[in-house]
DNA sequence: AATATTAATCGTAATATTGCAATATAGTAT
DNA sequence: ATACTATATTGCAATATTACGATTAATATT
C-alpha cells in the first residue's frame, strides 16, 4: 500500500495533514526560519544557506509553495519569496484549541 | 537517496520537523481531534472511530507517542491515551513567531 | 484451565519522499 | 547572437511511509 486513504477523512483533516506535511522536514523549516530572519521577500540566496543542491532546495521550495506556506514572485530573472502568514491560520487555529483546553480534564495520564 | 541530512539542521530544526511529520497524516489529526472530543483518555474505540485497521491505528499511536503527542498508561487489559498538551509548546512558540511579525514587512509577494 | 478481549509486533506489498547529476528554461549582459 | 546567471524539471537510486493480514503477548472472563 503506502497510499494515505484520504478519501475517509474530512477536508479539513486533510489540508491540516498537508500543511504539516509542509513543516515535516528541517531544510524546509530552515527556509522558513530564514525567510523570517530576514523578514522580507528574498531573491534566491537561500541556496547558499542550506547545505543542499539546488534542486534539492528548488524541490523543497515546490512543496513549501503549493501547500501555501510561501509565496513566489518573479522579479527579473530571479524569484522573490517571502512568508504567506495568512497560510498559517488554520494550523495556528488548530493549535490553540489544544493549549486553551483545561489542563486536567485528562481522566488518567 | 531518501534519507533526510539531518545532521547539517539544528536541534531545534530536526525537532520542529518531527513534531510536523507526527501531525502530517489525516488519520493522526483524527486521533488528536477524536482526543480532544471526547476530553479524556480513550481506551481503544479509536479503532472504531477511524477508516483503518486496527494494526494502522496502533502503529500511528505510535508515531504520536513517539513524538511526545500524546500519552499512554495501561488500564487493565487496554490502554488509555491522552493528548499531551505540553509537548505542543514548540510548535506553537514557532507560529506565534510568525504571527505576531507585523505584516506587510514583504517587500514583494 | 480454556476462551475471549485488547493492543502491539512482524512481515510484506504498494507507494511516497529525499537528494542529486544532468538537463532545460528563461531572463540579463556583453 | 553569445555567454552568463538563476531557477525549474527530469530521471533515478536510496530510503521511508502506509496499510493490513497473521501472529503474539497480556490481561479478563467464564
Amino acid at each position: 500500500m503506502g497510499a494515505t486513504k484520504t478519501d475517509f477523512f474530512t477536508e479539513r483533516q486533510n489540508q491540516l495533514a498537508a500543511l504539516a506535511k509542509a513543516l515535516a522536514h528541517p531544510a524546509r523549516i530552515a527556509i522558513l526560519d530564514y525567510l523570517l530572519k530576514v523578514d522580507a521577500c528574498v531573491c534566491g540566496d537561500i541556496v547558499n544557506e542550506l547545505p543542499l543542491a539546488q534542486p534539492t532546495v528548488s524541490q523543497h521550495l515546490k512543496e513549501l509553495k503549493t501547500a501555501g506556506l510561501i509565496k513566489g514572485s518573479i522579479e527579473g530573472n530571479s524569484i522573490c519569496y517571502c512568508i504567506n502568514e495568512k497560510a498559517l491560520g488554520q494550523l495556528q487555529e488548530f493549535f490553540n484549541v489544544i493549549t486553551t483546553r483545561e489542563n486536567g480534564k485528562n481522566k488518567c495520564c
